[in-house]
DNA sequence: GATGAATGAGGTTTCATTCAT
DNA sequence: CATGAATGAAACCTCATTCAT
C-alpha cells in the first residue's frame, strides 16, 4: 500500500466517531486521484503518462498529487494494487472452494486468461512498466505478485500431498510455466487486439500443464522413436566401422 | 552488420579492384559504436541511456553517431541483432543435426537458457526495453525473434509428422509455454543475481515440457525406459562430439 | 490575449467573487514573455531566434515558456497578433467614420505605411518568417492577414455600390496592387534605414491606386478639380478633430 | 556570379585552345551541382534542403561541393542567377523590340506573370529565401533583381521623353506597384496551387497599372462624389450651428 | 581533384517535483 | 488543505563546414 501518510487501508476499521472526519475527504481524494491515474496509465502508458493531466482529469491542482502519492511511480503501484486485490481474492475462494489439481489449475488459468481479455491495458501496464522499474524486487508490487502466484504452487503442493503428484515435481518450474506461458500466449490479445476463447484456452492450457505435449495416448509415438534409435544405433556402428 | 545505408556500393566512381578499403575504417567505428552502445544499454536500458554517453565512451563526437545509425533506436536494433544472429545460427545448426522431439528440445531450451545465463544483460534489454516498443510488431527485432523461436515450432511439426506426436498439438502454446515459462524461470538470474545450474534445468524443464505436471512416474513404463535410451545416446553424442 | 489554455476558466472550485487574482500575476508573466519574445524576434527574425534567449531576457527558465505559448510558433502568433489587433481597430475605425473612395483608401494606405515606418521591426517579421511558414494558410495569422486588408476591399465594394467606380473592378488585384506594391516600396524602409515621408507617399500612392499612370494632368479637368475639393474637406476635418 | 574560384561566365570565350581543359571538367560539375541544387531547393526550400542531399543527387561526395561553390547560400544565388539571366535577356530583347508604353507595360508584366506560372518553385525560393537572407542587399542576387524590375522604369522614363507621360510620374512607386502586386496577385499561385490565365492577368493587370481603379471612363462617378461633398459640406455647417 | 569521416554547436520540447502563497 | 507557477536538466537529432587521406 504505503501511500505518503495515508489513505485507503489506514482508516478502514476506525468508522466510529471522532478522530478523522477529514481522512474521509482525503479517502475520497485518493480514490479520484487513483482513478484519473488509472485512465491516463492505461491509455498512455506509464511513462508517457503526465501527471499533470492526471490531475487535470481528477479536477485539481498539479502539486496536490504529490501530498497523496509523494511519487509518480507510488501512484503507478497503487493503481495495480488496486487490481491485484480482488484477483488475490477470486483466486484465494476459488482456491479455497475447489479440490483437486485440474480444478484448481483450470480455476488459476481461467482466472487468469480474464485479466488479459478483460483489463488488457492494466495487463500491459504490469508488463511493460512495472516489472522494467529498477526497484520492481523489494516494491509491494512484487509482493502482491507473489501472493497472487503462490496459489498455483500451493496447488501443487496439495496434490503432492494427497498423492495426486510425485514429490519430485518442480513447483517453481510450473507456476513459471503457468503465468510465463499465459503471458506469452496472450501477446496476440494485448498488442494486435486479437480475440479469444477463454474457455477454450483455459482447457486446453490446462491440459498441456498437466500432460505436456505427449499428452493424447502415453503410447503415441512409441513406434517412431523406437525405430529412430535403431537406425541412430545402427548409423553410429557404421561410423564406428568406417 | 548492415548500418544505415550500404556500405559496398559506396565505391561507386573508382571502378578499382579493391572492393572497399575506407569501408574498412567505418566498421571498425560502427562497431566501436556498437561496443559503447550495448555497454550502456545494457547498464541503463534503453530509455535511460544517453546517446551522448554512448559517445562519449566511444570517443566520438555525439553527432556522428547518427551518420552510422540514424536513430537511437537503431542502434539497440543493430546491438540486439548482434546477439540474435549467432544464437540463431546455433539453434539452427543444433535442429539439423539433431533428431527427435525430445533431443532437439532440450537443445532449444540449452541454448535459451545459456541467454539467460551468459548474457543476462541482452536479455534483460530484449525483455523490458525492445518489447515494450510501440512498433516492436513490424520491426526487423521482431522477425528476428519469430525466426530464433520458429525452430521449436519446426520441432514440433516434425514430430507429428514422424507420428511422435498427435496431430492436434497446439504448437503455438507449446511455444509460450517454452520461452514463456523459461522467461518466468529465469528471472531471479536476471534480477537477483541467482546463479543457475544450466543443465539440471534443461533437463527437468524438457521434461515438464514433454510429459506435463503428472508425468508417468520416472522409474517405470515404455515411455521413461525410451526416454532413457534417447538421452543415454544423445550424451555419447555430445560426448564424442567434444 | 489568450495564451495556451483559458485563463478565466481556471477558477473552477473557488466559488468566490474575485474573478481571478492569480490570473493577473499569469497575465504579467505573458507579457514579460511576449515582450521578450518580440524583442528577439525582430533582432533576429523567427527562425535565428532560440528560445533559450527570449527566456533570459525575461529573466525565467527556459521551459516555463512553453507553459504559456506550447509552441515557439505561437509565440511569433501572439507577437504578431499584438501587433494587428490595434492595427485593425483603427483601420475598422477609421473606414466606419470616412466616406468616399478616395478617403478611405488614402486612410488605409496612410495607416498601412505607418507601420512600415513605425514598427519595421515588426514588418519585417511578417514579410519574411510568417508568410514563410508551411502552415500558414489556415493559421490564425492569416486570418487576421485577411481581415486586415479586407477593408479596402470593402471600400472598393462600396464604392461600386455608391456608382463611384464601375462594376467591373477587380478588387482582388486591386488589393494586391495595394498591400504588394506598398510592401516593395518600403523596402529601403525596412532594409536600408531609409526614411520617408509619409504623408506624401501616402497622397502619391493613392493618387496611383486611383488613376493609374496616365492620370489626367493634375491642373485641369473636372476630375482634378473634384479630387482638390475632397482633400481639402478631409484636412479640414482631420484639423478640427486634432 | 562569384563562385569560388570560377565558373560559368568566366571561360566563355576562350572557346580556344590551350589553357583549361580541366576548366572543361570543372564546368560539367559546377554545372552537375547546380542542377541538383535547384531540385532540391525547390522540393525543399533553402532551409530544409541539406548539403548532403545535393550531393547524393548530383554523385559526388558531400566535401566536394565546397570546392565549388564556398557557401551553401552561393549555391542558392548561382541557381537564381541561373534563373535571372535568361529572364533579363528577354525582357531586354522585348523592351528593345516593343515600342510605346503600354505595349511595353503589358510584356514586362506577361513575361512577369510567366515566371510564377512556369518555374512557380524558383519564384517561392526568391520570395521566401532569398530576401529573407541577412545580406541580401549588396549581394549580386539583388543586383540582378534591380537589372530586370529597371525595365519597367526604363519604359515609364521613355514614356515621360515621349510626352506619352506626364513628368511627374513616381517611376519608383509604379516599379514596386507592378511588382509587389504582381507578387501578391499570385501568391493563390504559388501556395494554392490556383491557376491562372496568363493573358487575362496580363491584359487586366496592365489596364490597371495605366488607368487605375477610376480607368473606365474619367466621368464616372463625378456625380456621386459631387453629392457626398455636398451633403458633408451640409453636415459641417449644421455641426458649425449647433 | 576528390572523398567522406568527423566535428560541434545548437534547438525545441517535456515533466516530475518543489515551494511560495 | 490546496494552488499552480517555476524550475532545470536532459534528450534526440541536424548540418554546414573542415580536413586528413
Amino acid at each position: 500500500m504505503k501511500t505518503s501518510s495515508s489513505t485507503a487501508a489506514d482508516t478502514k476499521t476506525t468508522g466510529n466517531h471522532a478522530p478523522a472526519p477529514l481522512s474521509e475527504k482525503r479517502q475520497r481524494r485518493a480514490g479520484e486521484i487513483l482513478a484519473a491515474a488509472r485512465q491516463v496509465f492505461i491509455e498512455k502508458g506509464f511513462q508517457k503518462a503526465a501527471v499533470s493531466e492526471i490531475a487535470q482529469r481528477a479536477g485539481i491542482a498539479e502539486g496536490l498529487i504529490f501530498r497523496y502519492f509523494p511519487t509518480k511511480r507510488d501512484l503507478l503501484h497503487e493503481v495495480l494494487s488496486e487490481m491485484y486485490e480482488p484477483l488475490i481474492r477470486d483466486v484465494e475462494e476459488g482456491f479455497s472452494r475447489l479440490q483437486g489439481l485440474r480444478a484448481r489449475l483450470r480455476f488459476i488459468i481461467w482466472r487468469h486468461v480474464r485479466v488479459y481479455v478483460e483489463t488488457p491495458g492494466l495487463a500491459r501496464l504490469v508488463l511493460h512498466e512495472v516489472r522494467t522499474g529498477p526497484d520492481y524486487a523489494g516494491s509491494g508490487l512484487h509482493a502482491l505478485h507473489v501472493r497472487y502466484t503462490q496459489f498455483a504452487q500451493l496447488a501443487l503442493a496439495d496434490a503432492v500431498k494427497d498423492g495426486e503428484l510425485a514429490a519430485g515435481v518442480d513447483t517453481e518450474a510450473a507456476r513459471a510455466m503457468l503465468y510465463g506461458g499465459l503471458e506469452h500466449l496472450m501477446w496476440p490479445v494485448l498488442f494486435g487486439n486479437q480475440s479469444v476463447n477463454v474457455d477454450a484456452v483455459t482447457e486446453s492450457y490446462t491440459n498441456l500443464m498437466l500432460h505436456g505435449l505427449q499428452a493424447t495416448s502415453p503410447e503415441t509415438g512409441v513406434e517412431a522413436r523406437l525405430s529412430r534409435l535403431e537406425s541412430l544405433f545402427a548409423a553410429a556402428e557404421r561410423g564406428k566401422t568406417a
